[in-house]
DNA sequence: CCTCTATGGCGAA
DNA sequence: TCGCCCTAGAGGC
């Protein structure tokens, strides 16, 4: 699931399990042995996200910079209450654990311990992030509107804007009627202005729901539900997400003290329980939701493109 | 049980 | 352009 929204998203769930406190830092199966040692022993300051970049802030001027790629996970969960520590299952890259949280990682593309000078290299190569408030799209559209390169090839660079993926690429450009194949220097300035404002008011919905909701409809309950303060827990208990993983230990008695709450009358588990549905990612060959004409696909800068040939031929 | 696919991105060729 | 990293859900048998 990682898009920029996903990464500030974990970015909080880990500021609130260990911000403040010194979680014992190990990496279970060694492959970030030396790291882990490095960062073990130190309290952690601060977590953040920065597109799809993960840096959470150790004392002493270390960062751990995390990137999950495609397929990684780093899955914080609370286990205050348990006899012990749950078992590692699958492979592990880095665990941290205090008293009251767990959080293993597994799959990621980066995991690395840096200096503070390798933090400012690594954001000095992204574009602005729609998810942050210092984000200056100025920075992009000089990038877009200079550039010969199709909106959907730019949308997906990470030096151009960061932390738009797949997903809210596809989205973002039918929400706005883009055309996918229109070189940046094509784009009016006023419709960069719209997909910009956009996606700073979509992104932060995915992060509150760990979801991407780009339909109308959804976008709108769930600014709704923002203002309430209705919004899924940061972190869910240990045992919950083994379940709804459908993993775990073979013997999860032997870990659990506690009975399982009884906190699943709202709080969903790992995500929203907003139906998954948008206007055209992978939707090929189904219906435009709008014009009925057949949505399209093609793979455009290595990844599955969707769009509708009809609502989106202008601007 | 199996295979396929995926919201990334890098490096080799 | 392709292989790779190596998780996990979906779907077939």
């Amino acid at each position: 699931m990682p898009e920029g929204h996903t990464l500030h998203r974990l970015a909080q769930s880990l500021d609130a399990a260990f911000a403040g406190t010194t979680p014992a830092v190990s990496s279970p199966q060694g492959p970030f042995a030396e790291g882990a040692a490095l960062l073990d022993g130190r309290s952690v300051v601060e977590a953040s996200g920065y597109g799809k970049h993960l840096f959470v802030e150790f004392s002493g001027e270390a960062w751990l910079n995390v990137h999950l790629g495609l397929i990684g996970k780093f899955a914080v969960d609370r286990i205050s209450g348990y006899a012990s520590v749950p078992p590692v299952w699958g492979q592990v890259r880095l665990r941290m654990v205090n008293d009251d949280y767990l959080a293993d990682l597994r799959g990621a593309t980066i995991c690395q311990v840096v200096t503070p000078d390798e933090v400012t290299a690594t954001l000095a190569r992204l574009g602005p992030d729609p998810l942050r408030a210092d984000a200056d799209p100025a920075r992009a559209w000089a990038k877009i509107s200079r550039s010969g390169r199709t909106i959907a090839e730019l949308l997906m660079d990470q030096a151009a804007l960061a932390g738009v993926g797949n997903v809210y690429r596809c989205e973002v450009l039918y929400r706005h009627r883009v055309s996918p194949f229109r070189p940046g220097r094509e784009i009016r300035q006023r419709t960069w202005d719209a997909i910009w404002a956009d996606l700073v008011r979509l992104m932060p919905l995915g992060v509150a729901f760990n979801q991407i909701l780009t339909m109308d409809d959804q976008v709108e309950a769930a600014t709704e539900l923002v203002a309430a303060g209705r919004v899924p827990e940061l972190t869910s208990t240990w045992t919950d997400s083994a379940r709804w993983i459908g993993r775990g230990p073979a013997s999860e008695d032997a870990v659990r003290d506690a009975d399982l709450e009884d906190d699943d009358d709202g709080a969903e588990v790992g995500g929203s329980g907003m139906e998954r549905r948008y206007w055209v990612y992978r939707r090929a060959g189904e219906a435009c939701r709008v014009c009925g004409s057949r949505v399209r696909t093609q793979v455009v800068a290595g990844r599955n493109l969707f769009w509708c040939g009809r609502c989106q031929r202008r601007r």
